[in-house]
DNA sequence: TATTGTTATACTCTATAACTATA
DNA sequence: TATAGTTATAGAGTATAACAATA
């Protein structure tokens, strides 16, 4: 987590510090982003998932992560505030079924709207080759590409 | 948050969903390396601070961005694991510091090596081209260089 | 009066274990 | 028996407000 590598530039951080600063940074400009409409990250989280998906509580488990009791105390909450809402599901009378409501996507709008500002604010410094660069090298290892 | 933008390749995220993923990767490469040491980001972040400081509970606070009555409570739990210690300041009776123990610096240092190996493992299907320019990238950002 | 740190309190987020109701 | 979801409970992490000690 400190000594420089291979291809460094005399300046540079190492890949680990680089990328572990890059990280808080993007992270606090979701946080910054999410503030402001009282959500946390993994409510956003969860707006998102729902913005074109009605999973059962059991798959939003699958694809947070989380235990099945986290889900259903996170969907409270969410229930709670109007932004998704639960429905019986039709095929297994066990299951509930989750889907956003317009509040829900409403405000999951703004909140990427708000995160593109700062992430553009972020990358303010590099040139529009930097940043084509680093969608590239990012979308590699994030392998969707 | 989803329309590609300006310089784009055809197969890229945008910029925006790409840092988005790639912090998230990269936070999930650190709680994979904290899990282990039943250690929490933020307490890791505490360790690393104080890695070469020994800062006031006010200045801890300053460092990571939160209340002063958080940081009671974070460094009352890393003090109960014995990875940190309070000491009375001699300059002003009302202010505590903070600093590390063998302990904490071993599991610190433990972390961090696990951070480096999930991060190698993360940027494997780059070449080393590529990671050092990521490196450039990403330092340019954090404003560090 | 202002600042440093703690305490009391409250809420979110997470997990484990036990439970209900289906399947 | 196994699975879907909830509830009870516990602990970390965070903040606000009130407080004590010191500056």
């Amino acid at each position: 987590m400190t000594p420089p590598t291979d291809g460094d530039q005399a300046s540079d951080l190492s890949l680990v510090d680089a990328l572990a600063q890059l990280s808080f940074l993007v992270q606090g400009a979701l946080i910054d982003a999410t503030a402001g409409h009282d959500l946390s990250i993994i409510q956003t989280r969860l707006l998102g998932i729902l913005r074109d998906r009605e999973p059962t509580m059991n798959e939003l488990g699958g694809y947070l992560g989380l235990d099945k009791s986290s889900i259903t105390g996170l969907v409270d909450r969410a229930e709670r505030r109007g932004l998704v809402r639960r429905t019986a599901s039709t095929r297994d009378r066990r299951a509930v079924q989750v889907s956003i409501t317009d509040e829900g996507r409403h405000v999951g709008e703004l909140v990427a709207l708000k995160f593109e500002q700062r992430i553009a604010a972020i990358t303010g410094r590099l040139t529009n080759a930097e940043r084509a660069r680093l969608a590239t090298l990012a979308t590699r290892i994030s392998g969707s590409a």
